[in-house]
DNA sequence: TTGAAAGCGCTACCAC
DNA sequence: GTGGTAGCGCTTTCAA
């Protein structure tokens, strides 16, 4: 069932067929009347490829993500996905597991679909900047990157100022009479980098001495946080707050060092970063960073559409997280 | 840049260029590389779409899903996600929200792109068997249900059987000494209703009378969790069990339960149902049902696959879920 | 082994 | 207002 057959059935032109699917121009309300009917009697839905064909574009955008499970990232990829999706886009999820490879493959595959735009959710993806072959393979499609930066024409950003957050967490415990602040350091990539940082300036700041030797290297979740409560103890360190990177990572903590007798936040505070569901399950609950994912997603989700409906892109500003206080501090 | 660019540059015919792209008939060796070569120069992208308008299928299929917020759902995603992206298919991702307008939608636009097969993720598309004409919109295209069914020659199912899996819970507990158990029944969709149907089951199976008065009706969360202890408690039955159908719900019964001086296991059993990573952060850790979304996203891709493909379609088994025992039982 | 040509189903232009 | 027609960039068939 094409727009010949419905042509036929209503005895006029394929042209006048496309005005009435598409509103388009000028069309003779009887013809237009007998057009509809052919339309609803063989239940005709328009090919999107052979449209696409023509106008160049399919309506749709792919979000490239390490893993759709990670509920940080799947926050993200809802809200983008709904504000497209009422744009009349479709969403491509791909799960790169942070694998440049991979990164390479779907963009091939994506830049033969001719898609629209790209969201690269985590700062995992600033590596391409090391692989302009890569990146050469997208350079028609506008990129945005969800807190990172490529420079690169068609990239753009959306940042999410992690270091002052967490020089905002080191304030607020050493206001509330820490003394002994450790960071526990569990994932490898820029933003996690850029909490440290933070860190280790907030020490720095209030004129605390040597912050680097308080941070502490640990694997990501609830193992690797518990080993970091053991390794922190061992180390003989004072300490009575311990800063993560991640909730996950907090929570393992929190365990270990229950475990150790000490408790919390009486003895040690704890805080996390992510606002994630499972800061309100574990106990005492979690002290933690809103890093906002909804917001970002939404800023992405904008400054794509406006690239690619080549409006004024908007101003680029970083968003900036919020502690959010619990029991845990 | 198009293959009759690429036929210019190599001096021969875009058939020629055809075959050498799709590694298809013979080539002379020569020629070959001429367009090798060209290919290469020009970092030549054949058009997807172009193809797709002869091919009828741009390799690609969609999840339909409430919400890939839901870990849960999240997982099974990111399995048929691999698993198609490994076959050269892009997977599309639409959140419904559970709206039966937001599915009509989604189908009218993905049946216009040609999408080659669809997942739905969740009973609650078993709704769909009263809405004859939105099914219609996608009479051309295979669907697999996760965990549903739904009476349509393009339909096909993997089922999970929340019924049996439940009555285990209710033997698990029986048989270690438990003798007062009631259900907490947090949401209305159909493998909800199958769970506490197992509940009541498995207690006549035990000859427990009146099992469907030990039946109580929560909001999902952790919120409605709470309330339902405080229900519970208020309600004067004797218990010292409490099934859930859903660990977060689950984690609010513990919550509230403890908040009134209850302790878990001791006096009272807990469980939930999901096996999430929520259930390893609350205290005590969740005895809950792992019901293997992993496997269930794993079979639905294959079954997907192969009806794409018309290959005889695996045999239909229903998962089996698994008790995982923890601290709460 | 090669190349010419006919489609795939649409949109957009132009002539009437 | 309307309809004919030229593409869009491929794959596939058929003849050479």
């Amino acid at each position: 069932m094409n727009i010949y057959d419905i042509a036929a059935e209503a005895n006029t032109s394929i042209s006048t067929v496309s005005r009435v699917l598409n509103n388009k121009g000028n069309v003779n309300p009887q013809i237009r009347k007998r057009v509809e009917e052919a339309l609803k009697k063989y239940d005709y839905k328009p090919s999107a490829i052979a449209r696409g064909m023509v106008s160049k574009t399919m309506k749709s955008i792919a979000i490239l993500t390490i893993d759709v499970r990670v509920t940080h990232y799947a926050r993200m990829i809802y809200v983008i996905e709904q504000e497209f999706s009422n744009q009349g886009y479709n969403v491509t999820v791909c799960n790169t597991g942070g694998s440049i490879g991979e990164c390479d493959r779907y963009f091939k595959i994506l830049a033969e679909k001719q898609i629209d735009g790209l969201v690269l959710i985590g700062s995992i993806f600033n590596n391409l900047i090391h692989y302009p072959q890569i990146i050469a393979q997208i350079k028609e499609i506008p990129v945005v990157l969800a807190n990172g930066h490529v420079d690169s024409p068609n990239f753009y950003s959306v940042l999410v100022d992690d270091t002052k957050a967490i020089r905002t967490v080191v304030d607020y415990l050493l206001d509330g009479g820490r003394k002994n602040l450790v960071y526990v350091f569990d994932l490898e990539n820029d933003s996690a980098q850029a909490k440290r940082r933070g860190f280790v300036e907030g020490l720095k700041l209030r004129d605390v001495p040597q912050p680097e030797s308080r941070v502490f290297t640990a694997a990501y979740g609830l193992e690797g946080g518990m080993k970091a409560a053991e390794e922190i103890i061992r180390s003989g360190i004072p300490f009575d707050g311990v800063l993560c990177g991640e909730d996950t990572t907090a929570i393992g903590v929190m365990k270990g060092l229950k475990k150790q007798g000490y408790r919390i936040p009486e003895d040690v505070a704890v805080t996390g970063c992510n606002n994630s569901p499972e800061a309100r399950i574990c106990e005492p609950e979690l002290t933690t960073l809103d890093n906002k994912p909804e917001l970002l997603g939404g800023m992405c989700a904008q400054l794509l559409r406006d690239t690619i409906e080549k409006k004024g892109s908007a101003v680029s500003v970083a968003i900036q997280p919020e502690l959010v206080v619990r029991q845990s501090t």
